[in-house]
DNA sequence: TTAGGGTTAG
């Protein structure tokens, strides 16, 4: 018997023949003398080959296989390169099927689509497709969910794709609409979205648990919570993935309290939680600033063994810096094996919106530094801001010089002129400003505008505020801050006139402002206040106290100021007004409701006013208490009457 | 063979 007979007997089991195929170079230089081998291979030896990285070998053993095995031994072939994501493998496998005429059936090209869009290669992908005479749903469906899956630019793609399929007079599947229902939650697809939901309706698809998820989603980003929350009280069944898509919804619309209740709901109902869950839970306590909630949430997380989920660990760094903890969300970013961009934008955002503006600069550099992750818009965002806010105006000019000259690749956007725009007024350079809008290559935006007025308020500039002021009021004439803001700057400069036209024009426009809300956390249980509301069970001592303060803060130096009221009123009920803002009843409350000495944290939905700002400052001092306080735009950190954020918001 | 929910944003 020769050498290769020997070798070859030695093979009969598949087993035998990986070994060999693996470890003796003598073998492979006999198999490929003979093209041909003699018998042929069967599936495993295949499967075996390639996922030993093979592949050229067991498109070698194909050649033996009849017509009617080719298509399963590609498959196979095809598989093995898929679950190992080897692309060059896979390419192999194409080009193979190219070079020896084979003509793979519509099975198998879809495949091939599968194969490319896994290993992301869309183009590829999409040549395939392209290149297909006939095609089905399945191969339809994986071509649109290659660009779903990408979202962004890639969306509208999924959506010509899907109308061409209609066309086609292929009929779409549950899959087909549970995939394109992604690219529609958007500005853009929510129309063809809505007829999608009819065509989904007459197709009697919209119980099914993954189009109704999908669905429910799409309402929810387009904003129609009510319609989201239609198509998840019709469906037949719910599991925790259609749980969590209406949790997220009222989450990411800012309706945070009902995201709890509808949890709570959900949960005495048994519906199973996992971590896209708790995330979504942690933003709903995030906005609501429920730090005892929040780490009740952390605690189940860790005991459940699901603290090693990157999008968990972002969601907890910003629910800790959101609600005022900010060494908490610290030692959350810290302990992470695994960082994103948004780890490190929600950290250095925590930073920005706590005025700790070295803070964010260090942590920067950092990044940086570090090159794992890099920058991108956001990370600009909370950079720049945090310059902003904290005192680092030069620096934050530079690093948006550095954007413009392009050195980590992020273009700067109109948000990123805007906190140019905020960093020139904050630091007094109110004409620079001004000039620096001029000369924007967009068109400024109405809270450009409006960062430029807060400006000329702090700052006394008149000039430039009254332009401003009245430019605001014709693009965005039922924003009642403006008013407030370009009166105020008329009462500084004396011209009681003009305050008098601004308070008219405003009863003229008949601008509503929005209702006012504060809220403190106590005992694991939010107390919401609106203005002069009397509907806390507390009330009486609530306004019993609040009269002290009136008095002992006056004792101590403190005027209400009354240009915060444009209420056409006489003093004295100016003065009744400003003193039931809502933040005054919760900080009230706060000083009631908690030991001496304790520090209050509270939470209004808007922008604080100056007056209450103040307000707080005095309690601060006279009542030996630290208050931080988170308004629409950052903390503000109060201790003996001073305020972190330097009386700049 | 194809499918649904998630974190950061002045």
């Amino acid at each position: 018997m020769s050498c290769l007979q020997k070798i070859i007997c030695r093979l009969d089991s598949p087993k035998n023949r990986v070994l060999a195929f693996s470890s003796q170079k003598l073998f492979t230089t006999f198999t490929r003398q003979l093209t041909v081998p003699s018998f042929p291979p069967n599936q495993q030896t295949l499967k075996s080959l390639c996922s030993n990285g093979q592949v050229t070998e067991a498109l070698l053993e194909m050649a033996t296989l009849g017509p009617e095995m080719k298509f399963k031994g590609y498959d196979t072939l095809l598989n093995a390169c898929l679950n190992q994501r080897n692309l060059r493998g896979g390419r192999r496998v194409h080009a193979h099927m190219i070079k020896t005429c084979y003509h793979p059936p519509v099975y198998l090209r879809t495949r091939f689509i599968i194969f490319y869009n896994k290993c992301d290669c869309l183009s590829d992908a999409r040549q395939v497709f392209d290149e297909m005479r006939e095609r089905n749903v399945v191969s339809w469906t994986a071509t649109i969910s290659a660009y779903s899956q990408r979202g962004g630019i890639y969306s509208s793609e999924a959506l010509n794709l899907f109308i061409q399929m209609l066309r086609s007079d292929i009929e779409p599947n549950e899959f087909t609409f549970a995939t394109v229902l992604t690219s529609c939650a958007n500005d853009s697809g929510f129309q063809l979205g809505k007829q999608i939901h009819s065509l989904i309706i007459k197709s009697n698809f919209e119980s099914h648990i993954y189009v109704g998820s999908s669905l429910l989603d799409m309402y929810a980003k387009a904003g129609k919570i009510h319609e989201a929350r239609g198509v998840f009280d019709c469906l037949p069944e719910r599991d925790v993935v259609s749980c969590t898509a209406i949790i997220s919804g009222y989450a990411q619309l800012g309706l945070d309290e009902e995201a709890m209740e509808l949890f709570r709901k959900l949960q005495v109902e048994g519906m199973s939680s996992n971590y896209v869950t708790y995330a979504s839970v942690l933003t709903a306590l995030s906005g609501l600033a429920a730090l005892d909630l929040g780490k009740q949430v952390h605690n189940h997380v860790l005991r459940f063994e699901m603290p090693s989920y990157v999008v968990l660990q972002n969601s907890l760094i910003d629910m800790y810096s959101k609600c005022g903890s900010l060494s908490y969300a610290r030692r959350v970013f810290n302990h992470m094996s695994e960082r994103t961009a948004i780890s490190w934008n929600a950290i250095l955002v925590g930073y920005s919106k706590h005025g700790m503006g070295r803070e964010v600069v260090e942590l920067f550099k950092l990044m940086r530094e570090e090159n794992k992750v890099k920058p991108d818009a956001v990370t600009y965002l909370a950079v720049l801001s945090g310059c902003s806010h904290g005192g680092m105006e030069d620096r934050g000019l530079e690093i948006f010089d550095e954007m413009v000259n392009c050195k980590d690749g992020v273009q700067p956007e109109i948000e990123h002129y805007g906190c140019v725009v905020d960093m020139l007024g904050r630091s007094g350079r109110v004409g620079k400003a001004f000039e620096f809008i001029k000369k924007m290559p967009f068109e400024p935006t109405a809270a450009i505008w409006g960062s430029l007025l807060g400006a000329c308020r702090v700052h006394s500039n008149v000039d430039i505020g009254e332009f401003v002021g009245r430019r605001l009021l014709e693009i965005e004439p039922e924003n009642a801050g403006n008013y407030v803001i370009l009166s105020n700057i008329y009462a500084s400069a004396g011209r009681w006139e003009d305050v008098r036209s601004v308070r008219e024009l405003m009863k003229e426009k008949a601008v509503t402002k929005d209702p006012g809300r504060s809220w403190i956390e106590l005992d694991q249980t939010l107390h919401t206040f609106h203005a002069s509301d009397r509907s806390h069970p507390r009330r009486e001592e609530v306004f019993a106290k609040l009269k002290e303060l009136s008095i002992k803060l006056k004792e101590a130096g403190y005027i209400p100021d009354l240009s915060c009221v444009l209420h056409d009123v006489d003093e004295e009920q100016k003065e009744k007004i400003l003193l039931g803002h809502s933040e005054k009843l919760a900080l009230t409350f706060g000083l009631i409701g908690t030991p001496e000495g304790t520090p209050i944290r509270l939470i209004k939905n808007l922008r604080i006013c100056v007056d209450c700002h103040n307000f707080a400052k005095f309690v601060s001092k006279v009542y030996g208490r630290k208050v931080s306080l988170r308004d629409k735009n950052r903390f503000h950190h109060i201790v003996e009457g001073t305020c972190s954020c330097g009386d700049y918001w």
